[in-house]
RNA sequence: GCGCCCGUAGCUCAACUGGAUAGAGCGUUAGACUACGGAUCUAAAGGUUACGGGUUCGACUCCUGUCGGGCGCGCCA
């Protein structure tokens, strides 16, 4: 059992004898930053006191004769009740060779039996990735490995947009770089795709068509949509792939529109529909829309909510207990109705998440830059790839909350990149590997038992926290938390390589007990970068 | 006009969901190896938490008003 439940148990026991029923999840346990305040301190005298109508002092003063008192060294009562509690070292020190031995599955949670089905990037198959796409696309990863390590059953899907207006104006875009190719002078439509990425696509359709889709016709056209969809999402594939992004399912609008799926849904719904204009509504606002929403348009056609609903009564149709749409933040108009469509069909409103991840904003210098794929003044994922560094680029987007609205300048990332934090805690990691490398001769004490520095004391203690945060951020879907203990234990790693010689031949016991706790950390710091899709390099 | 997100150090972000003196990184300044990797460490400077009011033992956090920014509010997706 960890530390802080330990604590929790005591605390709990303790205040049940003093007449209080409390569950350990209500036990507030915190860790000063302050040593002088102890290892971990509660404020649960000044919590209960009034309900049992005491000074909270004396109430603490009851608790700490009422606790049992083992693997703690002291308790002090501190300032308005606070309790501080100072551990044994021998309490401490047992942490290293608990992650010794779990090693890789180090801060892993017990098997949930919960499968989740999280969606994430579903861009449409009509041009590459962009920033705004790689925030979502390591916002999404990161969620899903966090999720696994914490022992949920995960699913990654990805859904193609392959019908609808917007494939018909790639495909005429696709068409007007074919027959460019050839020579023809042919314009790219006006609303249609003006990446630069079609003309290589272009140049693959003629590779394998050589010149038979010249003729304006509507079987050529179709060509163009279908070889235009399939190369993109095969150049997405990859560029997500080199971002160390993979899902295991790919749904296709187009099969969801198939077999007059779509149809029987819209007859399901019935009950909660409604015609006006010509239009077919649904009444979300009944639900937690604040209007109603059409799915059908006048001209017969379906709304791309309509679908959608399909799609998703499909995904839960294969047996997940919650679905996870991490979307960006300019569709939030969107949850609600989506939500209310589910609950339409008795789910419950909690069967859904929505992450919403904010958009970035590209900057240059102080100016904002239009992202526009025409106007060249998009950046790509691959470009972020390749210049940025995934490990960097991944950190930079993982590191801060989804809903964080941040900005975004290339020049800087490129320029900062080697001072990106992602780095100081993959030298934290090499530096580790080195000591081990360089002591392996040494061997490991891993009863750690002469370890009693303080620098050797804080970086225990944060190793022991790992396996809770893990299971907090989880629950919160908050990788940037994971993030933070990142740096902390970067940070730890460091002040403690600087204070403590670890390796030293004129004592190898202790040599022994430090290079223990080297082992310890660089499992953690390795599980830790895991989590968040970044490499743990043995050097750098 | 209505709804959602946000406003914290010069910049980018935290603050354990209501706790003790609001913390990190970058940047700035001053220091530190004839020993294990200096991509490091130890410090300093930098704040009326946008602004007012309320709730209580206690507020960056909750309620309310004002100001400022982003995004939505389509028979677009």
């Amino acid at each position: 059992m960890n530390i802080e439940t330990l604590l929790k148990n005591k605390i709990t026991q303790a205040l049940k004898q003093l007449g209080l029923e409390v569950t350990e999840n209500e036990v507030v346990l915190e860790h000063p930053k302050d040593e002088s305040r102890g290892d971990y301190a509660t404020n649960a005298a000044l919590q209960y006191a009034r309900q049992i109508g005491q000074k909270p002092r004396d109430f603490a003063a009851k608790i700490v004769e009422q606790i049992d008192h083992s693997g703690i060294n002291k308790i002090e009562i501190a300032g308005p009740g606070f309790l501080n509690f100072f551990l044994d070292f021998k309490t401490l020190q047992a942490i290293v060779q608990d992650v010794i031995n779990q090693d890789s599955d180090y801060g892993r949670g017990l098997a949930k039996k919960q499968k989740i089905n999280v969606e994430f990037v579903s861009a449409n198959p009509t041009g590459d990735l962009h920033l705004g796409h790689a925030r979502c696309a390591a916002i999404g990863d990161a969620i899903c490995r966090l999720y696994e390590f914490a022992g949920y059953d995960i699913i990654r899907e990805f859904y193609v947009n392959d019908a609808g207006v917007q494939v018909n104006k790639m495909g005429a875009s696709l068409r007007a770089r074919y027959l460019n190719e050839f020579g023809y002078e042919a314009k790219v439509p006006e609303d249609g795709y003006h990446g630069l990425d079609l003309i290589d696509i272009a140049k693959q359709v003629k590779d394998i068509y050589g010149d038979k889709l010249l003729n304006d016709n509507a079987q050529n056209i179709e060509i163009f949509i279908k070889e235009g969809i399939r190369l993109e999402l095969e150049k997405i594939k990859k560029d997500l792939e080199d971002f160390r992004v993979t899902f295991d399912i790919f749904s296709f609008e187009t099969d969801v529109r198939k077999d007059g799926k779509v149809e029987k849904t819209l007859e399901d719904y019935r009950e909660f529909t409604y015609v006006d204009d010509g239009a077919i509504y649904l009444r979300t606002s009944a639900f937690l829309d604040d209007k109603d929403r059409p799915v059908v348009k006048s001209d017969g056609s379906y709304t791309y909510l309509m679908p959608d609903i399909t799609y998703h009564l499909e995904k839960l149709s294969r047996g997940y207990n919650l679905l996870v749409d991490v979307l960006g933040a300019d569709h939030h108009g969107y949850t609600s109705r989506m939500r209310s469509a589910l609950m339409m069909k008795g789910y419950p409103a909690e069967i859904i998440d929505f992450e919403l991840v904010q958009v970035v904003r590209l900057m240059k210098g102080d100016v904002e830059v239009k992202m526009s794929k025409r106007g060249g003044t998009t950046v790509t994922l691959r470009e972020l790839s390749d210049e940025v560094g995934v490990d960097a680029t991944r950190y930079f987007f993982v590191a801060r909350a989804a809903t964080s609205h941040l900005d975004f300048d290339y020049d800087l990332a490129l320029e900062r990149s080697s001072s990106n934090p992602v780095y100081y805690a993959q030298y934290a990691h090499a530096r580790l590997c080195k000591l081990l490398e360089t002591g392996s001769d040494i061997g490991l004490d891993v009863s750690a038992k002469n370890l009693r520095e303080s620098s050797e004391i804080n970086l225990l203690k944060h190793l022991q926290e790992f396996p809770i945060t893990i299971e907090s951020c989880a629950k919160t879907r908050e990788p940037y938390k994971v993030a933070t203990y990142i740096q902390k234990l970067a940070g730890l790693t460091h002040s403690f390589y600087t204070e403590c010689r670890v390796i030293d031949r004129d004592n190898p016991q202790l040599s022994q007990s430090r290079l223990a706790l080297c082992k310890a950390s660089q499992i953690v710091m390795r599980n830790a970068l895991s989590v968040l899709g970044v490499d743990a390099p043995e050097q750098m």
